[in-house]
DNA sequence: CCTGAGTTTGTTAACGCTAACAAAGTGTCA
DNA sequence: TGACACTTTGTTAGCGTTAACAAACTCAGG
C-alpha cells in the first residue's frame, strides 16, 4: 500500500478524472456549473471529488482566469473603534460576494507608508484595494493610487481621485453643537483629534460653522490625539477655564478623559458642565455620566465600500460618493441639571 | 502609437526579457536573486523591470513553487480590545518575515463555523491558519483541524492537538484577587464573562481556586457577555448585596458597567465598594475612578504566536505551548479609602 | 593556442487550471 | 433510415513562472 503521508502531493483535477472515468475537463465543468453534464456522470465525479478530498488549486485557477477573488485592505494600525468595525463591515460584505480579504497594516500613516501597503498588495495580486485611512496624508497617497487597479477609500477627503465613502462628519459635529446650544449655552469649548486627521478637521469645522451660524464666540480648539489621555489632559486645562459650559471632544475617548478631568476637579457634569462625544463606542453609554454622543454606523460603513468598490471594478466611476449620515445619541451628559 | 490604457495586460518576464535583450530565465534570476548575471545584464534587466513597470505574477509563482507566502486567519468578529491588538500583533510580525495577512471573521464562534473559516482559508491555498477564538466551541473545532496544513490557535485551550499561545488568565485572575484579599476584605464577588469563553471560565477558575486557597466563601457568580450593559446589570444586581465589599469583574468593559451602576446606586468606588477588571483597555485609566486592571501584552501574543506558527510551518511540534504572562496595574479603583 | 574549470546565459518542460474548439452521442422527424 | 439539431464529453493549447539541464562564453595554465 502506497504511503498516503502529509507529504503526499495534493490531488489534481486530473486525479478526480482519473477515478471518476472521465476526463478532467468534465471534472472541471462539473466543479464550476459550465457546461451540462449528465447527472450521473456529475454524481461520480463528485464521489471522486469527496474520496480524494479534491481541492481546486486557486493559484492554477489564478493564472489562467486572471482573478484572485482577493481584495485588499490598507488598515491604521489602532485599535480605534470605527476602523476595526469598518474592516468587519467590509470583511462581511466582501465574504458574501465570494471575495477574500487580505490586510495590510500601517503603522504610522504617511504618504509613502500607504504607498508601501499599497505596493504590497498589489505584489499580491488583489483585484481592488480599500485604504482605510482618514488621515491627511493618506489623502496625498491616494492622489497617485495606481489607475490600472480599482481603488476606493474610506473617508479620504473630498479630492482624492477615487471614490471615497465617508460619513458626514460636518453634520455630525453640527448635531452635536447645536444640541449643546439649544441648552442655552454662551458657547461650546471643542477637543479635536489629531490635525492631521480628516475626520478630526470636518468635526472641528462643522462646530466652528455652526458657531459662527449661531453668531456665538469661537474659543480657542484644544488639540488632543484621539487617546482618553490626551482627553484628560484638556480637561486638565479647561478646568481652570472661566465661562466653561459645554465640551464637544472630537471622539469617545477624549470625552472619557475630559470627564475624568472635570470629576477630579471637582467639576459636575452634566451640572456645571455638559459634554459630547462622538462615535459612540459601546461604552459610551456607560460612561459617568453616560455620554451624549454622535453615533456613526461602521458596519454600513463597511458594505458600502464594498460596494463602491465591486461598482469600480466593474467600469463605474472614479468620482462615485457615498455619504453616511451620523446621528445624535443623547444621554445624561447633557441632560437636565 | 499603440493604445496602452488600463485595459493593457499586464507585462510578463518574456515582454521584459525581449526589451533587456535577453532570456526569460536571467530575468527571473535578476529577480529572485538564484544563480549569478553579469552586473551589466542585470542592470539591462533592472532597466527593463522598471520602464515596463513589471510586477511579477504571484499566480504563476505560486503554482509551480507551491508557495503562496500566505497566512490565514480567522478572527472573531468583535470589538474586543484583545483580539483586534492580537491580530495587528500578528500581522506585523508576518509581515516582517515575507507573509500576507488573510482574514477570515466568524460572527458567531461555534463548531461549524469555525470550520467553516478554516475551509474557506485553506481554499485560498494559505500556508498556515491562526485560530484566534478562545472559546469553547473553537476548542472542539481544533480537535477536526486538519492535519496538512499548520495550524496553531491563540487561547485555544490545554487540549488543544495543535500549538497554543496564551495568557495565563489563572494567573491574571489570581493576582486581582489576591491583591482584592490583601485590602482585608471578607471575600471577593466576579462577574464572569460568558460560559462558552475559554477565558472567562480560567479567569472565573483561578478566582475561584484563590478564594478557596485562602480559606473565604466563595459567593455565587454573576454571569456578563462582556459588555458594559453586562456588567452595568450585575451592578444593579449587586449593589442590593449585603457584604459587599470588593468585586473583580471578567474584563474592563463589565468593569465600567459596574462602576456605573454603583455611581447610580450612591455606592462610592473605592470607599464601599472596590472594583477590579481584567485587559487594561486603553481607557481603562480615565474611568471613575480610574480602575484597576490585568494587563496582557496582546501585541506580544500576536508576535509569538506568528513565532508558533512559524516553528510549526518549519517541522516543529504539535504540542508546543507560550504563555504570556499578565501583569497586575493597580489604580484607584482599589486604593485606600 | 589549446584545454579544462568556472561563470554566465539559454532551452525546455512542467505546475493545474480554463477557454476554445472538436467529436461523439441522443433523439426527432420526414 | 438518414439527416439534422441538440446534448454531452474530450482534446489541445496556453496562462507566467521556476526547475533542471544544456550550451556558450571567459580565462588561467601549460
Amino acid at each position: 500500500m502506497k504511503a498516503t503521508g502529509a507529504g503526499t502531493r495534493q490531488p489534481s483535477l486530473t486525479d478526480v478524472a482519473g477515478v471518476a472515468g472521465v476526463s478532467h475537463m468534465t471534472v472541471s465543468r462539473v466543479i464550476n456549473g459550465t457546461g451540462p453534464v449528465r447527472p450521473e456522470t456529475r454524481a461520480r465525479v463528485l464521489a471522486a471529488i469527496e474520496e480524494l478530498g479534491y481541492r481546486p488549486n486557486s493559484a492554477a485557477r489564478a493564472l489562467v482566469t486572471g482573478r484572485t477573488g482577493t481584495l485588499g485592505v490598507v488598515a491604521l494600525e489602532s485599535n480605534l473603534y470605527g476602523p476595526a468595525s469598518t474592516l468587519y463591515g467590509i470583511e462581511n460584505a466582501a465574504r458574501e460576494a465570494g471575495y477574500a480579504i487580505t490586510i495590510s497594516s500601517v503603522s504610522r500613516p504617511g504618504r509613502s507608508s500607504i504607498a508601501d501597503a499599497v505596493e504590497n498588495l498589489r505584489r499580491q495580486a488583489v483585484e481592488g484595494i480599500i485604504v482605510i485611512a482618514p488621515h491627511v496624508s493618506a489623502g496625498r497617497a491616494l492622489e497617485a493610487a495606481p489607475q490600472d487597479i480599482p481603488v476606493v477609500a474610506v473617508g479620504g477627503g473630498e479630492t482624492a481621485p477615487v471614490p471615497v465613502i465617508s460619513v458626514d462628519q460636518r453634520d455630525g459635529a453640527r448635531r452635536a453643537t447645536e444640541h449643546l446650544l439649544a441648552l442655552g449655552h454662551r458657547t461650546v469649548w471643542h477637543v479635536a483629534g489629531p490635525e492631521e486627521w480628516l475626520e478630526a478637521r470636518d468635526r472641528e469645522l462643522g462646530w466652528r460653522e455652526t458657531l459662527e451660524r449661531h453668531g456665538v464666540a469661537v474659543p480657542r480648539v484644544i488639540r488632543g490625539d484621539w487617546s482618553s489621555r490626551s482627553g484628560y489632559e484638556a480637561g486638565r486645562s479647561l478646568a481652570g477655564e472661566r465661562d466653561l459650559d459645554a465640551v464637544f471632544a472630537g471622539n469617545d475617548q477624549m470625552a472619557l478623559g475630559l470627564l475624568r478631568a472635570f470629576a477630579e476637579a471637582g467639576i459636575s457634569v452634566p451640572r456645571d458642565v455638559r459634554v459630547a462625544g462622538f462615535d459612540d463606542v459601546p461604552e459610551a453609554a456607560y460612561f459617568t455620566p453616560p455620554l451624549t454622543t454622535v453615533r456613526q454606523d461602521f458596519i454600513e460603513v463597511g458594505r458600502r465600500t464594498f460596494g463602491l468598490l465591486a461598482g469600480r471594478m466593474d467600469g463605474g466611476d472614479r468620482d462615485a460618493r457615498a455619504v453616511v449620515v451620523p446621528e445624535l445619541i443623547v444621554r445624561e451628559s447633557t441632560g437636565p441639571r
